[in-house]
DNA sequence: TCGGTTTTCGGAAACGGTTTCGGAAACGGT
DNA sequence: ACCGTTTCCGAAACCGTTTCCGAAAACCGA
């Protein structure tokens, strides 16, 4: 447990501990020989540059800082995966910190890390906006940040997004084009972004086959499978089940269809679902669940790019970068047997 | 930006930097007058003690390093979540790496977590057993670890299981109860300690019920359910689909029905089928999965208070805390109607 | 009032590196 | 042989704390 310091190989080598130090920083002047030699002494020493030290001298924590609301929905699990392996890249270290969808507790979390003197952020907000004032406050002062994918839209800080509108738009049309005369669809939390994004696509699908408001409903879940259960079993109370559900997330659309199944429906015959943010469940399940898959990996990738390019060019212009998915097609929302159960 | 330093409390009270510091660390002789003065103008100023700065004076990162296998599977999220919750309220940052059960990965991850200098480590081992010698050198180096749930039995180091062989019994015997006669397992992994648990657990129960080898089968699988669809469309081929399966995990389970769905077996009445380490999903799928529960958030919240007594007495005797489960019967695997299908 | 304790605090050395500055050594051209 | 550059390296300051040591101040009993 003894670590070995650059004092040791200095003294070693009877060198200065200034000259250990430049042969491990590139940057200064230091003979291509006393540097290999310095090198491979303090490899045979078993000798690591101190880290934390590293990190007081040059007044950088070398950390990141991540902010995701939850860890239960494998799409945040990738996203760090993505980012951890990313930042470990480039040399830093990642502190990784969920906020449960708690408002508070996303505060708390982005001061702790700020306390801990992160280099950067990256944000995926939770539900709510409460802390929108305190991110601008912190982007003003001139703290790298960088926001994914739940963006109040006032932040002027960069941001990675997914096109939401868009593609909700196409899984909403595909389902009207199945023949569905009554869709409904479970949004999520209306002080969300991604949900009202999503209910803006759904609109507009509606608008353009000029589907009337008799003929579809909106209506406010949350993110769970609990919450689509529950829904359901309203409906069935008040026996107003449509044809088809178009759903906020997976989560929710299996809980819903469980439901459904459960009471006898059958699906996608009696009622077809499309789900979003695909999971990697929405294959396992029967029928396997229609659903939009979204870029996970390279937006995460993205922000961390994003985030380094704010760390290393203060100055730059913020960045705003808007991905597209993939709308795969499976059984829950086709009733011609076109499309193979696999 | 501009980060305020004990200097300028001291500059501003006319007191050294010393007794500021003092003023911070309860366990030193300071008036309590002048703690109280500088604490409250400390305050006022916006100062926060600089954590690197204190981790370097003090040698001790304050931060915990923790090695899971794989992120996708819900368990070890969980994992992470309460891990990262109890260290935080021990002032403790919590540096998460997952290896993609990989064990070069793996071996990586706990190199650069031991430059990094971590205090203690947390390791949830990958499948193979290859990384046990230098996680053997470096415990009998006295760094502070703690492991979690597959465990080289020959690791002399503090650990935290789960009884598998206990429940892999009760939860064969379920199905040798419920009338099955030709039960097969699909077992993971045979280098996964887990799985020649769970294994054990399934032979004895077949041994204690003079179940004959004509009449068991032991597959080996792996951990996903892509794994799980493959062995069972190799027994389909072959015409030898058992009365029951008995899954190392729920992931195993799903795939493996889903695969005999659709190829127009009932579950449970063709087939019947047992889980194990509840997933969320268990309950959404139909029929619900039985399956075996782990007290995963007890489970590491014991590992993190093993791991902190390590560090603070290191001198003292390893432990080893075995946990128990529960085993939730559900639809999956009753073929008369007594338990609802909720 | 005085000597001896006990409190309370300041100075300074660590912790393990980076980085500026300036000087010695090597080099190169005349 | 000499002078001006360039290359290379050592000394020392610094990053922001903690903590040891010793001394001043306060207290206390006789």
């Amino acid at each position: 447990m003894i670590h070995i310091t650059i004092k040791d190989v200095a003294k070693r080598l009877n060198v200065s501990v200034s000259t250990v130090s430049r042969a491990f920083n590139d940057k200064y002047d230091i003979k291509k020989d006393t540097k290999e030699l310095i090198l491979k002494t303090a490899k045979e020493m078993g000798y690591h540059p101190n880290p934390i030290a590293k990190k007081l001298s040059q007044n950088k924590s070398l950390n990141i800082g991540v902010v995701i609301p939850e860890f239960m929905n494998s799409y945040y699990s990738e996203v760090a995966i993505v980012l951890q392996e990313f930042f470990i890249s480039k040399g830093y270290q990642v502190l990784l910190m969920q906020s449960n969808e708690n408002e508070e507790q996303e505060l708390k979390n982005v001061k702790t890390l700020i306390n801990n003197m992160v280099d950067g952020l990256i944000i995926a907000p939770t539900v709510g906006y409460r802390n929108t004032p305190y991110f601008i406050e912190k982007h003003n002062e001139g703290y790298p940040m960088v926001f994914l994918n739940r963006i109040d839209e006032t932040l002027p800080a960069s941001k990675v997004i997914f096109n939401n509108v868009k593609w909700s738009f196409f899984a909403t049309e595909h389902l009207i084009r199945q023949n569905n005369k009554k869709i409904y669809h479970l949004s999520g939390y209306n002080n969300l972004c991604v949900s009202s994004e999503r209910v803006e696509g759904f609109k507009k699908a509606m608008n353009k086959h000029k589907i009337t408001k008799e003929n579809y409903k909106i209506i406010e879940t949350g993110l769970l499978a609990k919450e689509g259960m529950e829904v359901i079993e309203d409906l069935i109370f008040h026996h107003d089940i449509p044809d088809a559900f178009f759903c906020v997330n997976d989560m929710v659309a299996l809980g819903a269809m469980k439901k459904l199944k459960d009471n006898g429906y059958k699906i996608p015959d009696d009622v077809a679902f499309v789900g979003f943010t695909e999971t990697r469940i929405a294959k396992l399940v029967t029928p396997q669940l229609s659903s939009v898959r979204q870029p996970t990996r390279e937006m995460a990738k993205k922000a961390g790019e994003m985030l380094l390019n704010r760390i290393n060019n203060p100055d730059s212009e913020t960045e705003t970068a808007i991905f597209n998915g993939e709308f795969n097609i499976r059984k829950s929302s086709v009733r011609d047997s076109s499309i193979p159960n696999i």
